[in-house]
DNA sequence: ATTATCTATAGATCTATAGATAATGC
DNA sequence: ATTATCTATAGATCTATAGATAATGC
């Protein structure tokens, strides 16, 4: 039944990278610690020897879901040629990032539930508000005024997040893509 | 114990003006069918009398949130002078709003939720953001180009809601503040 | 007689813990 | 011997329903 530290460290991540994509994907109420146990091909009681309870893997999900979305980022700017910034806008603005929540923006997949929940989940949470808003930051970065690169990263993300929020809350198609090729339109130029 | 015709329809609404505040203010899954007809002054099991499921109550409590801000927005604008789209802008970046969702806005409340609810939900829901589109675009008319009202409507809305969604995330008061300044600023300027 | 509401409960969750098990690592 | 994981369960939810109750409205 006992696994090796090694192999113990590695379920301890798998639990951990597959709360950060089910909790993006179905929200913190979507699933219980039994069945993302049994998702990690793990026991439910083996839960608390690798987090202390809900709430705490719930903090911890949110940096890693930050964790994932910053390294994709590095990802696609060596793969792809052109300017940083439209990259991300046209990554972030993507049916595919609408439709794959799992692996995308944490503030888009669960800002409204980041309100609701207990102080020290909101704590870290807006720690990793800061570090998307940072990104945000560096894209823009010789696109605007140095003065106003911290209000203009503001502006942007809220556009964004708020375009992803509502394309994804609508069943209606059609608006779903007005919404993200007008905000394209108006963030790109 | 029973009431008469007319008290059962006051029950009726109140039930559903409360679940249209307090799924705001918590989520849908943030209270219990129990706990909010205890708040309604009522039983549990009364519940199933005037809903047939708690789905059906969330349906209807989406339309209801948004019937409240249309009719918040009609009364702002007989109490206040000054354009409606300014008025509309300067209380939906408050503080007021930001702190009060249980009476603000449907989509920066419950936006991120909305995506992971049952088909039925999700289709009253884009009925009520389309209610939502709608009224934007009529603040807009005369502000922009005909032609670019449903386009300017749809990025001014994800721009209001994104900034919305994450002043209420973070615990940081003065960054919470700047969002909400930053976005002012930039819609109308 | 009808019906709005109440009491009580079924059955399905959920988080967390206690104690057993068995493989690792000293 | 230590410890990562498992089994089993406690105790607290949750939605929904069945049947009783008592006031309304014909």
């Amino acid at each position: 039944m006992k696994v090796s530290r090694e192999q113990a460290a590695e379920n301890r991540e798998k639990i951990l990278n597959l709360a950060a994509t089910i909790y993006r994907e179905k929200g913190f109420d979507g699933i219980g610690i039994a069945d993302l146990m049994k998702a990690a091909g793990l026991t439910h009681g083996g839960f608390y020897g690798h987090f202390s309870s809900k709430e705490e893997l719930m903090a911890q999900a949110c940096t890693r879901a930050v964790d994932d979305l910053l390294a994709q980022g590095y990802t696609r700017r060596t793969e792809q040629k052109g300017d940083p910034f439209e990259i991300f806008v046209e990554y972030y603005l993507s049916r595919k990032h609408r439709d794959n929540s799992g692996s995308g923006c944490l503030m888009a997949a669960l800002g409204c539930d980041a309100a609701r929940q207990s102080p020290k989940v909101r704590s870290v949470f807006t720690d990793n508000a800061k570090r998307m808003i940072n990104g945000m930051k560096g894209l823009l970065k010789g696109r605007v005024d140095e003065a106003r690169v911290h209000q203009q990263a503001l502006i942007t993300l809220s556009t964004l997040v708020g375009a992803q929020v509502i394309a994804r809350a609508v069943d209606d198609e059609q608006l779903s893509q007005e919404v993200l090729a007008a905000v394209a339109d108006s963030v790109l130029h």
